[in-house]
RNA sequence: GGCGGAGUAGCUCAGGCGGUAGAGCAAGCGGCUCAUAAUCGCUGUGUCGCCGGUUCGAGUCCGGCCUCCGCUACCA
């Protein structure tokens, strides 16, 4: 079954204002972990990357808010989300992030590669700046008077009383909203990328894109109408400095901040071949025409993913409309797939750190397993659809379906298992019960492992389930307890089938319950690392400050198949191997949420 | 305002190339006692957001409307 495809899972860049809440690994973290795991027990060359994304103004509003430098701000904020997405189990091949070295030397040379092929070219414009700062001011920080409604509020891109599109300089009595001045309207020269260069190319590429999620497609192709040059660059002093004459040394114009941030799917597989020893180990996964590539992220994400990134990767492979060489890396793959959720609401409310809306992250994990996150996420996460996490639901799913269903299959199989036998039982002739439970659990493999595939995360894990309370009614059907003192060979049989089910929902469930899949690996008598897991390790390059990066070894013995257990190994009596929780906890943690406000 | 998505049992959600709807949980009854009072069986539940149209028949197609979410290119 292991046909060794490059699979490349790119997972969105989290943004290093801040902590991250659960709604964010909702959407990209856990999805992305499940598919990359999935593809390496199916046989496949996994290749997960990300990392923090650290430049742009937020990153300078934090660090002001804060007293201290964007540096010292991204270098903490990169160390708790990395923490964070360790604790979750995310198997990271490289988390990286977007200040290093190697950066700022591909973001470049894509940068080089476009303009050279003519997809990038330079423009004067007028743009707001803060008079004390010198730095551009975002639209969205400016705000003033609407000139068409006469509403106070809006902000320079759009008016949030009567709904117009605005431009700031229209505004009457403008102010910055970081700190109240008046902003500057200056004439400035920017970069700017030429995306109506790429409608053909994209508008071709996309249609042929039928396996995707349709509403991606369909808002996709519906922007092409409307593609207008987008800036790159930016009057800042936190970012990629820009690789031309009279630029470079500029402190005050930098590299925009989404457009460094895309390439850092490219520059962090190219990092990570370097630190593998191989560093042209990365072209498998980005120029071989089997390779395939699948990038996940919230929906607000998708015009990043669908339309400017494809189309920086045409541009720089002289593949836009206007044709062209490929760089210096090469021509690059376009995305196979784009995996986009939609967003988690938290009691109905939508997650808002600056109203204290929400969980964060590392909150989360201190009073609850990673795994039962998980598995709410992956059975009730928003995967079609804006779906809401309540304490109550999760409490519910935690304990009436993970304990009640799975653990409790779990830890009754091997109870009887290691009471009355001590060891995993050899099986006598089977019967039809039997047969059709063993079928039923190999057959999930390939039911299951399709719906994986294409990214149907929530039908899997609900189909697993199933074969889960499949078993729980086999083993209240046959009552081996009752065959003890009557048929102990029937009793043998029976724990024997039940004990592989166990096994096969172990492997099954792998991919969403890494932590407890090894685990329950291990009360079976298993060795060694079955689910391999992340871990943060010091990194270094040449002329740049140290960092850490997340990574680990995640080639193990689990396969993406079921495996007959060894008659004969030694069992002990299990402990229980999820926590069942509370119902106090459901008033605390709605206490706290009101308290946050 | 424009574009896209969503509105289905008390709750969380599936489904739906047109033939009066499903799962899990919650509720009730019964069985079992191996297991974290876990498990197994049986039982009920809905004007499928609103209004209109096409059709023998619409939750499913078409039009309009309401509400929520996202995007709207200088948030990333």
């Amino acid at each position: 079954m292991s046909s060794g495809k490059h699979v490349l899972t790119a997972v969105a860049w989290p943004y290093a204002s801040g902590p991250r809440h659960i709604g964010h690994v909702a959407g990209f973290g856990v999805p992305s972990d499940v598919f990359a795991r999935y593809q390496r027990m199916a046989g496949n060359r996994v290749l997960m990357v990300s990392g923090t994304d650290e430049h742009g103004t937020p990153i300078l509003v934090a660090a002001d808010q804060a007293g201290r430098t964007p540096r010292e701000t991204a270098d903490h904020f990169n160390r708790v989300i990395a923490e964070d997405l360790r604790d979750l189990g995310l198997s990271y091949d490289l988390f990286t992030r977007t200040t290093t070295r190697n950066h700022y030397a591909i973001v470049q040379e894509i940068f080089l590669g476009l303009l050279r092929n003519g997809y990038v070219f330079p423009k004067t414009a007028m743009g707001a700046i803060s008079p004390s700062t010198g730095r551009t001011l975002p639209d969205r920080y400016i705000e003033g008077t609407c000139p068409i409604c006469g509403y106070d509020g809006a902000r320079g891109d759009q008016c949030d009383q009567c709904g117009n599109q605005l431009d700031p300089i229209d505004l009457i009595n403008p102010r910055s909203k970081v700190n109240g001045e008046v902003p500057k309207f200056v004439e400035t020269e920017h970069y700017f990328l030429d995306l109506p260069a790429f409608a053909e190319s994209l508008a071709g590429w996309l249609r042929t894109r039928t396996s995707w999620r349709p509403n991606v497609v369909k808002f996709s192709l519906n922007l092409l109408d409307d593609l207008r040059p987008r800036a790159i660059t930016r009057d800042l002093d936190w970012g990629v400095p820009v690789p031309l004459p009279g630029w470079q040394d500029r402190s005050d114009k930098r590299i925009y901040v989404w457009f460094d941030a895309v390439i850092g799917y490219l520059s962090a597989s190219i990092e990570w071949a370097r630190r593998s020893g191989d560093p042209e180990a990365w072209r498998a996964w980005w120029q071989s025409e089997t390779a395939e590539a699948h990038y996940f992220m919230g929906k607000d994400n998708i015009v990043f993913h669908s339309e400017i990134w494809p189309g920086m990767l045409l541009g720089y492979s002289g593949r836009g409309d206007r044709g062209g060489e490929p760089g210096r890396l090469g021509a690059l793959n376009l995305p196979s797939d784009v995996v986009s959720s939609e967003f988690l609401t938290m009691e109905a409310r939508k997650f808002s750190a600056s109203r204290g809306v929400g969980i964060l992250v590392r909150d989360f994990l201190e009073r609850y397993d990673a795994d039962a996150l998980r598995y709410y996420l992956s059975a009730a996460g928003p995967e079609t659809q804006d779906t809401d996490f309540t304490w109550s639901e999760f409490l519910r799913r935690n304990n009436d379906e993970l304990v009640a269903g799975w653990g409790n299959l779990v830890n009754r199989s091997i109870s009887m298992a290691a009471k009355n036998v001590g060891y995993i039982p050899a099986a006598g002739a089977l019967t039809d019960a039997d047969a059709a439970l063993l079928a039923t659990a190999k057959a999930a493999f390939g039911t299951v492992g399709e719906q994986l595939g294409r990214s149907r995360f929530k039908a899997a894990i609900t189909d697993v389930m199933r074969v889960v309370a499949e078993a729980n009614k086999y083993l209240s059907d046959t009552a081996p307890w009752k065959l003890k003192d009557t048929d102990p060979e029937r009793m043998a049989t029976v724990l024997h089938v039940a004990l592989q089910v166990v096994d096969d929902c172990k492997s099954l469930l792998t991919p969403f319950l890494p932590a407890s899949a090894q685990r329950i690996h291990e009360l079976l008598g298993g060795t060694g690392t079955w689910s391999g897991m992340p871990e943060l390790r010091a990194a270094s390059e040449e002329g740049g400050p140290d960092y850490s990066v997340l990574t680990g070894e995640y080639r193990t013995e689990a396969r993406w198949e079921s495996v007959p257990l060894p008659v004969g190994r030694p069992l002990q009596p299990p402990t229980p191997v999820f926590a069942k929780l509370d119902r106090s906890i459901v008033d605390r943690e709605l206490a706290r949420l009101e308290g946050g406000e």
